[in-house]
DNA sequence: TAACTTATGATATACCATGTATCATAAGTA
DNA sequence: TACTTATGATACATGGTATATCATAAGTTA
């Protein structure tokens, strides 16, 4: 059986990244920061991790597991509007850890793994090709301008509904890739 | 008279930044990097500058006086196709230093400034109001969104010409804004 | 041209963050 | 209970930031 105490660690490094995350840009978390609010001894960050992007990236990488298969039904489904509301659903339900990796100082970081695996989940799944548009534009230029929109919401509209942002996503973004 | 040797100074480690920041990551390059390629002392920077950002902005600043009438009237008149063209002959002619400013890894940097930028001044010339969009949420996205199209040009599609990117912007960015 | 003002280069220095190494200890496993 | 090992504490090397100082060279002014 594996050692209680490495989950235990990494799992305060990881809630300690996302309180620091969501209160000011990546760029400006220190490890010491992290350990410090973690109750973490500073060497130990690096028997998990090989920086502060490593940590970050674990976390990222689990959310966007489950994040995958609600995001690309909205590029492949008929009724685009309720596969948007779907995905605005979804990161309701998880709004913490999506504010703290969409709306915080780590957006581009975490943007560029989101892209990265929706273009090979999208190629596997055999999504369909946009029409008049370069198949890589249309996927980085979604989840860019998706990500925008969400943290928009979470910044300065916090009290809008599912169903509204849903529409907004349907209608800038989703909508204007798949007509033509 | 002003010392001929400050803006020779200011000049030479604004090159070398451009330079640089094509090259890599905003925050992959550091204070020793600029000075060198400037041939510049390194205390001399900071005679000028607080920091690399504050280097950055000066730039940037400089380039979006210039781009802001460019890219406002997309959002007013009414041929938003030809103004969207008319906004990559722009950054086609100055390819260079957007592609270091917009593509590079300053972008988040330089979007902000943008951002705040095109808010102000949307404000004091009347921009009308987007039908059923919040005013704020349509500049950011289409800021955002136009920044990163521009990114993909440079990046992924340079020999694509100002009209076919002019139409892309204007289809996936400038008409789902402006018609309700 | 000469006298001045000042921006610069070189150097030294303090500070902070990263990342590694070591060792005693405490926690978990068998 | 005996073991394995993850941890905390500490020390240390490295590298980037930022400031201070001083002689010099460059530019300005008379």
């Amino acid at each position: 059986m594996v050692d209680a105490r490495i989950g235990k660690t990494r799992a305060a490094l990881a809630a300690a990244m996302l309180e620091l995350i969501a209160e000011r840009d990546f760029s400006a978390i220190t490890v010491a920061d992290i350990v410090a609010k973690a109750d973490v001894g500073y060497a130990t960050f690096f028997r998990h991790y090989q920086d502060k992007e490593g940590l970050l990236f674990d976390a990222a990488d689990r959310l966007i597991d489950e994040l995958l298969p609600t995001m690309l039904p909205a590029l492949r489904d008929e009724d685009t509007r309720s596969a948007s509301i779907a995905l605005c659903r979804f990161i309701n339900d998880r709004k913490a850890i999506c504010r703290a990796l969409f709306a915080g100082g780590a957006e581009p970081q975490v943007r560029r793994i989101l892209t990265e695996r929706s273009m090979a989940r999208a190629e596997t799944t055999g999504l369909p090709d946009p029409p008049g548009l370069p198949f890589r534009l249309a996927i980085t230029h979604s989840v860019r301008a998706t990500l925008g929109i969400l943290a928009w919401w979470f910044d300065e509209a916090p009290d809008m509904d599912c169903e509204e942002v849903g529409a907004i996503i349907d209608r800038l973004v989703i909508a204007p890739v798949r007509k033509g």
